[in-house]
RNA sequence: GGCAUCGUGGCCGAGUGGCUAGGCAGAGCUCUGCAAAAGCUUGUACAGCGGUUCGAAUCCGCUCGAUGCCUCCA
């Protein structure tokens, strides 16, 4: 495990050496989706970019506690007071219980996250299963002196906070901007200054997500809920702190302040941000259609594509872009990268029927396997990684065509590198061969009677009949190859 | 307006001072009855202008352009 492990950190915008706080062990808290509505794939980038970073450091051998929340109340619909709450303005609109809600699409979520083939986190804790976590920490705010009651409702003081300790460290922003370009709200608003947040939000008696505190029946703010539950699962100070690029303001900024005003020391060692996704270079957003959720780009019903892409497609073309650049969905870019998936999954199935010599040519082992871990070990470079899976991919290819040799040892490193890297690394999978329920082997049954017929046509040299054979199934996306070895098919 | 990121060959996308990224498409070749598929070979690009340097896509400055955040957002 003495890999030089190099991570971007946001808080200081440099690459720094990977050191965990306890030895063979990480924590890492990534923020969740607020479960008020079905999973958008920008959201599923951001939790892929954090997948392959829990994969990574697991493969390299650290025991990690992966803790990812699910945001079940809290999240208003915006910052003004009067801004009403994501689950319980879901469960107005359809008249059902809130928790009909966060059930419908954390299931939806976590089906999603399944097909992406993202491992689940360790703990998945709830925002209203830290109910009292969270009254507690308010308090503990309160007692430092950097947070005050109004009306029931209880808010961050985030001005008297930055004369002790400083505020914006991690998005770069200064107190005096922040003043001067925060929105001024109209009239009624029960905060001192309108850069200050709510920690505590007193309910309107409509509000039907209300708990009692020792301020009001109410429910706590949204920036609270990490803070409470990265603290009671990970300590105090832990070691990653993830989340999609646009919680880095305000939310992380408040996370920070939270968690400094309490314990007095940075809560977190390395705060990784993953970039967004853009459809069609656009910023996805729901009002103005650029928008497409998981299940329509995996069944094709949508207006967006004209063809589906399976989920191992999507997270194979998100992995061809580093996390933190902005990836742009596209059409084009997404057949590209569905044919770059095949050809990689055509050389990992290779391998299993590779010719072995008594001595190997052509690839320096140990040079490419330490190249592999150099480019993840790199910030966690997977589009560099995975050019150097598609070198091996070329080798391969050549040991199966005789330019190049290979020895059974040589073959085995060869083999377990590879798919360690695109299966536990990557989380890469192969598609399922065809699935051996009768109607699928009915079909094979057929086809292979058609192929024995189309052979027998072209051994008489009757290339109408066997044309005919090849073109009619070329029709239904079945795809004859002929080869030296014979012919064989694909459905596609 | 403020803060930040970015601008790479037909497309996508790595790369932060000198050494081939990679994928897709295109071209040539191999195989083949023809084709398709598959495989092999092939690409000198880095927004513009100026500067630093023996040397810059890579550092600095300016210009232009794009995107994100600043207001809910992964």
């Amino acid at each position: 495990m003495k890999h030089a492990l190099v991570v971007y950190n946001s808080l200081n915008g440099k690459k720094e050496p990977f050191q965990s706080l306890l030895a063979d062990h990480v924590g890492m808290y990534v923020c969740g989706p607020t479960v008020y509505s079905n999973v958008h794939l920008g959201n599923c980038r951001t939790f892929i970019s954090f997948d392959l970073i829990f994969r990574y450091l697991q493969h390299l051998g650290y025991k990690v506690r992966y803790v990812r929340n699910i945001t079940d109340a809290g999240h208003l619909e915006n910052d003004a007071d009067e801004g009403e709450d994501r689950i319980a303005k879901k469960a107005r609109l359809e008249s059902i219980e809130p928790m009909e809600v966060v059930q419908r699409y954390t299931v939806d979520f976590r089906n999603t996250m399944a097909q992406f083939n993202a491992l689940p986190p360790s703990i998945e804790p709830t925002a209203t299963g830290h109910i009292v976590e969270q009254i507690e920490l308010i308090k503990q705010i309160l007692e430092e002196g950097y947070a005050y009651e109004t009306n029931g409702s209880v808010y961050f003081d985030v001005i008297r906070f930055n004369e002790d300790i400083p505020y914006g460290k991690l998005s770069g922003r200064n107190i005096e901007d922040l003043v001067h370009n925060s929105r001024a709200l109209d009239g009624q608003s029960d905060k001192r200054n309108p850069q200050d947040f709510a920690l505590w939000k007193k309910a309107e008696p409509e509000h039907i997500m209300r708990w009692p505190s020792p301020w009001s029946d109410g429910f706590p703010g949204w920036h609270l809920e990490c803070t409470a539950m990265s603290t009671k699962y990970l300590g105090t100070q832990f070691d990653i702190h993830g989340g999609g690029m646009d919680l880095k303001f305000p939310h992380h900024e408040c996370e920070i302040a939270q968690a400094e005003s309490v314990y007095k020391k940075a809560p977190v060692k390395y705060w990784i941000h993953a970039n967004m996704l853009t459809l069609n270079g656009k910023k996805m957003a729901k009002s103005t259609g650029n928008n497409i959720l998981p299940n329509e780009m995996f069944s094709g019903q949508n207006t967006i594509f004209k063809k589906s892409f399976s989920p191992m497609v999507a997270r194979f073309f998100m992995l061809q872009a580093h996390y933190r650049s902005i990836v742009d969905l596209s059409e084009n870019a997404l057949e590209a990268s569905e044919k770059g998936f095949h050809r990689l999954v055509e050389g990992i199935e290779k391998l299993e029927q590779l010719p072995l010599c008594e001595n190997s040519t052509g690839l320096d082992l140990k040079q490419w396997t330490q190249s592999c871990y150099a480019a993840m070990d790199d910030d966690f470079n997977s589009p560099v990684l995975i050019a150097h899976l598609f070198d091996a991919v070329k080798y391969i290819n050549s040991v199966s065509n005789g330019i190049q040799q290979i020895n059974s040892k040589d073959l085995n490193t060869l083999s377990h590198t590879m798919k360690s890297f695109f299966f536990d690394v990557l989380g890469l999978l192969t598609p399922e061969k065809g699935d051996r329920n009768g109607e699928s082997s009915q079909l094979e049954g057929t086809l292979e009677l058609l192929m024995e017929l189309r052979n027998k046509a072209r051994a008489n040299k009757d290339f109408k009949t066997s044309d005919l054979i090849r073109d009619s199934l070329e029709r239904m996306k079945i795809q004859i190859n002929d080869t030296a070895e014979g012919t064989s098919f694909k459905i596609n």
